[in-house]
RNA sequence: GGGCGGAUAGUUCAGUGGGAGAACGUCUGCUUGACGCGCAGAAGGUCGUAGGUUCAAUUCCUACUCCGCCCA
């Protein structure tokens, strides 16, 4: 062991993370390849956005990724892990207009071509960030693959898919109700409005009869909006409104005529069942508008504030504003009746937050019906499944009843529809290249459309835009349909509905066959992780102070398929110890390897019990950590291996073994070492997906010279280490040992004093295990053990307990405290009387006799003589006291 | 209003139709030739409430309560 290098004692993730790193990287280990001899792996990373910088939740979902990836990439797949960024239209936009706001500049200033020019200088700049974070994390993806959704090839793809839907009257452009944020400028699509519980009013207003025979009262909770109303709605069953239809109202403040109108749609239940209809700034209003051809008056603008339309007093004013001056005026003329509290839904923009203004304008739409339908049934047919299976359904719901897709934005920085409008003859040209004279009358002032496309258009074409569609590429047909999308409940209908829509529509394929869903990572009071909040926790910060594997391992261990987890820096610390547990193992090991590490073979006959049992239970490992790898409990698959090397590997076999390394013969020794090696190896190569970093630092020390673990194969299953005898073996020791250490930590025995332990033990074979193990547990228990089936060799002045069927004398020095030693029995003694009512109350049970399965019926018997012999023992040994 | 998830040790969470688990925290001891980011031992739970199915329910079913989320 001379001039071993030996381990630092404590692991340094900063030493080595940076420089692994960049050998998978450059030795090519990330890189994919279309081979027919395997069996390919597919996942396409959901790109995160060009303006982001890592947090929590991208933490999480490429972790998930990672571990997946790296492990069928062990298990012998083609595997592809193909990585990119979206262009993110609102975020990227906003974020550019900040900056030259700076300058003092307005994108109009620049003009079009010239804004874009700065965003892609910005994106060039910035835009890499992210993908550097990435791989920090350790992501495994194979970067020379890295697409853009806005470069060449995605660009190609969005074109080709809206000029095919285009070409088959799937993309339509109409007037519809649109819900227009007032602070992005754009429309934005019915699930990028977040509905908030908002405290409110409800405000009671008169509408006055135009012949002077009184009044109705309607309610609502915006009252600004009557500026644009047209009509006056009741329900047609609505017995007390029955002589109202068709009279005529006026318009208070404007002084307009409105006509009572019956439309089902009404809730006789809200407010006083008349409706007043605002078709400009209401969908259902809207709606109600076109059943009955009334006129739609537009009195909020695209700026938030009240249009000219809608009057000299108003005009110009902000929403809020025009709002209280049009409550103070009906309070003037006596209109307004009274105001009530009301806690009502109120849609804000998903990225500013402000308060949705819904508008009728000019906007293009998917017809959704034709669409959604094969995505349902693909769904239903199982063709895609989603993990855990509850999703399904939150799916399945949202299709069915799923709306038109309001597709166009107003921003510069998206994919530009490739429609040119002509202004000499009104006709509209799709078209895959520039046009430049309408094709109908020759005009030459053909003007594209001003709009870009929903960022999530060309999302919805990612797994296969990124693998070359439009063209018929290798990786196309090698790798799709990819294999399985792992993403954050919060976007299934933003994102895995439409690629589901899309693929099925282009490809006549499912996208992928499988939608693994994680739930969100919350801070440690349960909150969602929100900038406004400043409650995010930064994990570049976290890979700085405790490596980038302890945040992996955090992240995996103790969360469950779709459910939400909590960030507590508790956790954290409990990974990184689990982390630091494998180094000291493994230098424990390297330690004790010895150079000589030819030592291969060694007879069977050499191993001993531990041996054995350690082989065993490292089988059971493997077997337990591939099942559930396999059933994407990874949580699960992490709490295997955390258990095996803490205490089975660590705190039992490493123990085990050192007297043999320590003082054994050279033959013994090998034996130890043979084993150490091939269960460390193996715990690394279980490991490595998890925590790539440390198990490749230590893997290079174990085996130099051998290839990189990213590289190496996923273990076997080897049904031949199972060995249920040494397991038993095993569990007899065991109890001994702890039995032994309760009554010198109970008694409190001073920890370097040896103890004389007496094991009394009737059954011969369980003298034969105490006896070949001897030493082991004469280690573990610090003392002397003898162990005999003679009862006389009991001793008077001892503790006393019964494990495993044997009984434990602990001698204590001079006498021993009987009151104290009394007590204790007496404890154990409850015990098993409790223990034994239960047992025989199930015995007793004539139900229980005659239908339970028979082994249960015979473990629980079984149990029983234990617990006789067990309170037998024990009864005795307070006899001898008292 | 509809749907989903959660409710298990002081805390955060696993898990299971047949003897309640982990981590952290707490308490007691420990320079044991890998590790104090550690070792050994211990305390701590009528598994949300009420019914039902079953020989047997913390687990399956129904209703309810509270918390969170999604949809309208």
């Amino acid at each position: 062991m001379d001039g071993k290098k030996t381990l630092p004692k404590a692991y340094n993730p900063e030493a080595v993370e940076e420089k692994w790193y960049r050998f998978w990287e450059e030795g090519g280990y990330f890189r994919a390849w279309a081979d027919p001899a395997k069996t390919p792996f597919c996942i396409v990373m959901p790109p995160p956005n060009v303006t982001g910088e890592l947090h929590m939740g991208h933490a999480l979902d490429n972790t998930l990724q990672d571990v997946l990836t790296r492990w069928r990439r062990m298990q012998g797949y083609a595997v592809l892990w193909l990585p990119g960024t979206d262009h993110a239209g609102i975020a990227t936009q906003a974020r550019v207009e900040a900056m030259l706001a700076k300058e003092g500049l307005f994108r109009l200033d620049l003009g079009r071509e010239r804004f874009l020019k700065r965003v892609w200088a910005w994106k060039e700049k910035y835009g890499g960030l992210i993908t550097l974070q990435l791989r920090r994390l350790g992501a495994s993806c194979d970067w020379d693959r890295e697409r853009f959704t806005m470069d060449e090839g995605c660009s190609e793809a969005v074109k080709e898919v809206f000029l095919r839907l285009y070409e088959r009257g799937l993309i339509y452009r109409d007037d519809y109700i649109v819900n227009w944020c007032p602070h992005c400028r754009t429309v934005i699509s019915d699930i990028e409005v977040e509905h908030q519980e908002t405290a409110g009013h409800l405000y009671y207003i008169k509408y006055p009869f135009k012949d002077g025979s009184g009044h109705v009262l309607i309610a609502t909770t915006r009252p600004e909006t009557m500026l644009g109303d047209t009509a006056v709605a009741v329900n047609p069953a609505d017995e007390r409104y029955r002589d109202l239809l068709g009279k005529r109202l006026i318009l208070p403040l404007v002084k307009r005529e409105l006509p009572v109108i019956a439309d089902d749609h009404v809730e006789i239940g809200f407010g006083t069942g008349a409706l007043k209809v605002t078709p400009a700034h209401d969908p259902y209003d809207f709606e109600i508008g076109r059943r009955h051809n009334l006129p739609s008056v537009q009195v909020i603008g695209p700026d938030g504030r009240v249009t000219a339309e809608a009057g000299g007093r108003y005009a110009g004013l902000d929403r809020w504003e025009c709002r209280k001056l049009v409550v103070e005026d009906l309070q003037r003329e006596g209109l307004l009746t009274r105001i009530e509290d009301l806690s009502h839904a109120v849609g804000r923009c998903y990225r500013c937050d402000t308060v949705v203004e819904p508008t009728v304008s000019k906007q293009w739409f998917v017809r959704m019906r034709p669409l959604a339908e094969p995505a349902i049934r693909a769904v239903e047919k199982r063709q895609v499944v989603f993990i855990p299976e509850r999703f399904t359904k939150i799916y399945l719901n949202w299709l069915g009843q799923i709306r038109d897709w309001c597709i166009s934005r107003q921003l510069w920085w998206g994919h530009r529809i490739p429609v040119w409008h002509c202004p000499d003859c009104g006709g509209s040209t799709a078209s895959r290249d520039q046009v430049q004279r309408c094709p109908r009358c020759g005009s030459a002032r053909v003007e594209q459309d001003p709009d870009v496309l929903d960022t999530w258009f060309s999302s919805a074409l990612w797994p296969f835009s990124t693998l070359g569609w439009p063209k018929e590429t290798a990786d196309l047909r090698y790798f799709y349909p990819t294999s399985v999308l792992v993403t954050g409940r919060d976007i299934i209908f933003f994102w895995v509905a439409r690629m589901i829509f899309m693929a099925l529509d282009f490809m006549k394929e499912v996208p992928f066959r499988e939608v693994f869903i994680h739930g969100l990572v919350l801070d440690a009071l349960g909150r969602k992780m929100s900038k406004s909040l400043g409650n995010g926790v930064d994990p570049i910060e976290v890979i700085e102070s405790h490596g980038a594997d302890s945040l992996r391992f955090m992240l995996i261990t103790g969360n469950t398929p779709g459910n939400d987890l909590r960030f507590h820096f508790e956790k954290l610390d409990g990974a990184r110890n689990f982390i630091n547990k494998l180094w000291n193992a493994s230098r424990f090991a390297l330690m004790n390897l010895g150079d000589d590490r030819a030592v291969r073979q060694v007879d069977g006959a050499a191993y001993e019990l531990a041996d054995r049992w350690i082989l065993s239970r490292y089988g059971e490992a493997v077997r337990k950590t591939t099942e559930y790898l396999e059933r994407y409990e990874l949580g699960e698959a992490a709490g295997v291996l955390y258990d095996f090397v803490w205490d089975e590997f660590c705190d039992w076999y490493i123990e085990l073994v050192k007297p043999r390394l320590y003082r054994g013969t050279p033959r013994e020794a090998a034996a130890a070492r043979t084993v150490l090696r091939k269960v460390l190896g193996g715990t690394l190569r279980l490991l490595h997906p998890f925590v790539p970093f440390v198990t490749e630092e230590i893997w290079h020390r174990l085996e130099p010279g051998a290839a990189p673990l990213i590289a190496q194969s996923w273990p076997q299953e080897e049904p031949e280490l199972a060995d249920p005898a040494a397991e038993e073996e095993m569990a007899v020791l065991m109890e001994i040992v702890r039995s032994v250490r309760h009554i010198r930590a109970e008694m409190k025995v001073q920890p370097r004093r040896r103890a004389a332990v007496v094991l009394v033990a009737p059954e011969e074979k369980v003298r034969r295990v105490i006896e070949e193990n001897r030493e082991y547990i004469e280690e573990l228990v610090t003392g002397t053990v003898s162990v005999t089936r003679d009862p006389a060799a009991k001793p008077a002045q001892a503790a006393h307990a019964v494990a495993a069927g044997v009984e434990i004398f602990v001698p204590l020095g001079g006498l021993i405290d009987i009151d104290k030693e009394q007590a204790r029995l007496l404890k154990e003694v409850d015990a098993v009387l409790k223990e034994l009512s239960r047992v025989e109350g199930k015995l007793r049970n004539s139900g229980f006799l005659s239908k339970a399965p028979a082994e249960v019926v015979a473990k629980e018997r079984e149990r029983q003589a234990e617990l006789y012999k067990k309170r037998e023992a024990l009864e005795e040994r307070l006899r001898m006291l008292g």
